[in-house]
DNA sequence: GAAATTCTGATTTACGTACCTCAAAAATTG
DNA sequence: CAATTTTTGAGGTACGTAAATCAGAATTTC
């Protein structure tokens, strides 16, 4: 049988005030009182009940999730993932909130913090915009003792706890392993379309992804980057133009998002050989143009396990428990068409 | 405030006995009572609080779980994970066994499944094998009411609830579209590394990896499977003659266990040109073949992710509760050497 | 050695649910 | 309408922990 409180006070010698206060960190114990109570702890293997213990404080973590309100198939799929949280969050004794703010605002984001902090709920998880005033307004947080995750987008050096999300660098280098591994050897001209270069995550993806290109696949000519603004519409003509000026182009690595455009520049483009095209994010277009064959590979993170891992995290944090690495670790997921989920 | 018993019976105009009634399923409650206690849980929206409840019960989940005392990196990762699980299984109600059984033995596995049939636990979770004694017992297990996982391995149309671990098929496809695609268009001849036929698993992942290369990559000439019995040594020997015999092989799927045998035959083989290399599993031999070179890629399933799965699964199903679909399905990962975890 | 201070014990209530008993009320049956 | 059965109410205890009060004991200080 699992050792109660009880059990400790029996062994110890002590009464169960005695063992609450130790078990707390309540003071009023003597040294050695306090030693001999975790002796016993330690030698029956106590380990507190935690939901008999949130039962008994009433505790309900509130959480609160800052999210971008972008109209990419992407964030949605994340808001959706949020909300599909909050939804079981009242079986989970956690409520969480949704903060909808401007996204690429970093002080939009700075104003949505310091609301947060003063409402002070048990942790916070936001995308972050890396800039200086984030990073500070991300420190009175700290200050004020509240956990903080950042998801899909970092804030490097910051006073976060956690990072939900994926290494950008090493996902660009996965994009331009497999561009060059697909294009064996031939020489070949490459495109690259980005949202913008001012996005952390994105300038990542491109440095990975030349870093391996100039490294190991010299064949290989990577055109100047299309800074399409995650906008289908500007990203169809984009790419549209660029094929009409360089038929001889071979692989497209769309980093960033509106692939629907890209999509549908490739399927209306007067080619001979479609290019080898590499894509970021599941979506309903991504899928079809990688059944269909117009895109060969979608790297991929998935929302719904940042989001959870997210609130696993915070969760911890507020009890000042361990988490399992490993579990958090949102992968860099490769989809062909044969391993769609 | 979350509505509590309390406030539905208040609501209901009924006593908290009834409530209870109603919310447990006993008997003794007219009809129209019933429904008035319903409607109120429903507009008030009520959910039990399990921890609460699992509190009042007592309750504490014991689940088995019946692994193949197998000597490969895989199985040897498995145990840990679940040794791992059985290490956190005390903060968690739950308490893990783990019965070990000699592998590829249908017997002993039906053998066990009766053990665990006669102490009556709340779920189990076995590494399947696909013969007919072992779904029957299987079928004994569920009309004993014990919910059921599957591990790794599956038994289709059983009477399992449920299977954590990957589509083989599928992961088959995949091996065969990289080797496709890494092969690009060369004529070339790939040699296939299986551990037996006689493993499900094994002739799956076999089965979609030689559809893709037949309907798609007609240029590649599969040799007849080698059978290496998931034995370093064997396999090193059969690669090192297959290698010998054919210098112009391009390709080798290894899609069973044993990969230290084969990445030592490679690194043996006096070869011009390396073969692209596709395995299954990321164990360390593996990891640091990717990293140095030798293989190319691994396809994997998250052990880790598999037992905790299993266990979120036989809770819900103990409890009555739906599971979050998406986040119970394993992936089946693709890492490069850019990617790794 | 008395007074002040610090520790400790005993006991109680609470959290939300499960499960039990016993009595009273209501409905059904003859 | 009486007897019987079914339904309902009231109340309690338990689960393991948190948090509080208050009295008594031990220790320290003067």
């Amino acid at each position: 049988m699992k050792p109660t409180v009880h059990d400790i006070a029996k062994s110890a010698g002590v009464s169960l005030a005695t063992v609450d206060r130790v078990l707390n960190g309540r003071p009023g114990v003597r040294g050695v009182t306090r030693a001999r109570v975790e002796e016993a702890i330690a030698s029956l293997g106590y380990v507190r009940d935690l939901a008999a213990a949130n039962l008994a404080k009433g505790r309900t973590y509130s959480f609160v999730f800052i999210l971008p309100e972008n109209d990419n198939s992407f964030m949605i799929g994340l808001h959706e993932e949020v909300r599909g949280a909050v939804a079981r969050s009242s079986a989970e004794r956690t409520r969480i909130r949704i903060v909808d703010v401007p996204p690429f605002d970093a002080k939009a984001l700075v104003a949505a913090l310091e609301n947060v902090l003063a409402e002070k709920p048990a942790g916070v998880a936001f995308v972050a915009i890396d800039a200086p005033g984030v990073r500070e307004a991300a420190m009175r947080l700290r200050e004020a003792g509240i956990p903080m995750v950042t998801l899909v987008s970092d804030l490097p050096d910051s006073s976060r706890d956690h990072y939900a999300g994926i290494d950008n660098i090493a996902a660009g280098r996965t994009a331009g392993s497999l561009m060059g591994r697909f294009l064996s050897g031939r020489e070949a001209t490459v495109a690259v379309l980005a949202g913008s270069m001012l996005v952390r995550d994105h300038r990542e993806r491109l440095e990975g992804f030349s870093a391996v290109i100039g490294d190991h696949y010299s064949n290989i000519v990577i055109l100047p980057v299309l800074e399409g603004r995650d906008d289908p519409v500007l990203a169809e003509s984009m790419v549209a133009d660029t094929l009409s000026r360089h038929p001889d182009i071979a692989g497209i690595y769309s980093l960033g998002a509106g692939n629907r455009g890209l999509i549908r520049a490739i399927q209306k483009a007067d080619i001979v050989k479609r290019p080898v095209v590499i894509a970021h994010e599941l979506t309903n277009s991504t899928r079809s143009a990688l059944v269909g064959g117009v895109i060969d590979a979608v790297l991929n993170q998935d929302a719904g396990h940042e989001v959870r891992s997210a609130i696993r995290v915070l969760t911890a944090k507020a009890d000042g428990l361990p988490v399992i690495a490993a579990q958090e670790r949102i992968r860099i997921d490769i989809f062909l068409k044969d391993n769609l989920p």
